[in-house]
DNA sequence: TGGTGGCAGTGGTCTAACCACTCCAGGTTA
DNA sequence: TAACCTGGAGTGGTTAGACCACTGCCACCA
């Protein structure tokens, strides 16, 4: 791990002059001019994935500005996931996969309405792709990887839960024999969104074999360098999870209310 | 606007217990309890797209947090884009066009190595569906947009930055014409970065006229809904915008290191 | 009528102190 | 010797209260 010292600074602008003209919008907050200082720092390599950056107190009194301002802007490079922070050991410039959102499409459901269904389409063009990457460039260790989670599908289909983790990082695996890490990073965008919601229901599916059977079919495509079969068994696979997903709700709709008219009271404190 | 008094609060965990056991990873920093309050409030429908939250010293003394801990949970939320904060106004839920990233695929290559050719790639996947789409799914008013746009591209091929707007644009019209604002939202994750990189070196393209011409073609495919075409003429145009792109990043070093060894010194405060 | 100055409301920053978590060196005990 | 405490140093997390800076609007004045 390299600690760096983190000499050259940019030079902050000053705020609380007495005559400065009215603050404008872009790059004026202090919090702001903390995270383009650090992406700077990133971007032409003074900080590198991994790397520790100075102790809060420290930072700040470089930087000639309160550690409430440094907070901030760390906070924001956290919340994108480009810092790492760890209460009682340092903060850290990420290195692990990586993760796109942050956001989680439950959220951004909320705000604008993203159906179930425009989910579903997105992650199947992005995940047909991926298919027919992987059959072109995916590499034996990739392959083995895949046939060890079909295996644990065969092993866990009357698990639920268990089951579902196997799915996901079987699916995860052909993302990462693609090549594309962008193209992966997007996919797990939505498929987070999509799995955390399945997990809710998965108990309710009867057809986990039968997945297990598609994911095997998808595998051996995949290994035999089929990239247009590939990406055609993708496809039918996830247009049957739709449906799977679509009818375990209903079930799981109808089971919440038994007949009764109600929507189910809210509490309120 | 409406301005939501957020009576029922879910409790939030109490710190400062002498006596409680350590703390662990998930839920127990008081900002992400914060973050996962108000995204609650959110799910739920307490708060809705451009309402506005409680004033800061309100709101924590509501939830019995202090206002730094809040402003930082706010923080985090107003970087993933979902709030967002007008100093001197208010705190408001976001209720713009959205935007997923925010981390800005600067960062993630810098991080992780992303190269050129695979954000290329990925835009191509993407946009020729998104294409495809439109060409299905498009209503008059998208084809009425785009026919506007190729109109101002031939207009303004001797302006390369001008140009480069009604381009971005122009693509911007496509993904919202396909229905699918997943799609819409990831593609404009990768092409933000792509424009960006781009700005810097438009003005030594020489073949902006050409470009105009494949645009007006593509628009052609999408508005007499021929999908296949569509996705074809946009992969064609995206292949040959990459090369465009490399050669004129080419130019741009040669031009800025005229057979000189040194790589430019680096100023220092 | 048309400024325009100022006030109220709200977010932004600062300071200084203290709490909580991790890690590890160094002593204690079996 | 080996396993186990213990405590301190280093670092992030939280609090409190004060003050600065921006925005919008209303009352006053010309």
């Amino acid at each position: 791990m390299r600690y760096v010292h983190v000499t050259m600074l940019i030079s902050l602008a000053r705020r609380n002059m007495a005559m400065s003209e009215p603050n404008h919008n872009h790059e004026t907050h202090l919090t702001m001019q903390v995270v383009n200082h650090i992406r700077r720092l990133i971007e032409n390599g003074t900080l590198r994935p991994g790397d520790k950056i100075p102790p809060e107190r420290e930072f700040a009194q470089k930087l000639k500005i309160s550690r409430a301002s440094l907070r901030a802007g760390i906070g924001h490079l956290a919340a994108m996931g480009v810092l790492n922070v760890r209460h009682g050991v340092g903060t850290f410039v990420a290195d692990g996969p990586p993760a796109l959102g942050g956001v989680s499409l439950d959220i951004l459901r909320a705000l604008h309405g993203y159906t179930t269904a425009q989910m579903f389409e997105a992650r199947r063009i992005l995940e047909s792709h991926l298919a027919a990457l992987a059959a072109e460039r995916g590499r034996e260790e990739h392959f083995t990887a895949l046939a060890e989670e079909v295996t644990e599908m065969y092993a866990t289909f009357h698990e639920p839960q268990e089951y579902l983790i196997h799915d996901m990082r079987f699916h995860r695996t052909i993302a990462e024999a693609s090549g594309n890490p962008i193209l992966a990073v997007l996919m797990e965008t939505i498929t987070a969104a999509l799995y955390d919601e399945r997990r809710k229901t998965v108990e309710r599916s009867r057809d986990l074999k039968q997945s297990a059977e598609v994911h095997r079919e998808l595998y051996r495509a995949i290994r035999s360098r089929n990239a247009r079969e590939a990406r055609e068994v993708m496809e039918r696979h996830l247009h049957m999870a739709e449906s799977a997903q679509v009818n375990e709700q209903a079930l799981a709709k109808e089971e919440k209310r038994p007949a009764a008219k109600k929507k189910s009271a809210r509490a309120s404190a």
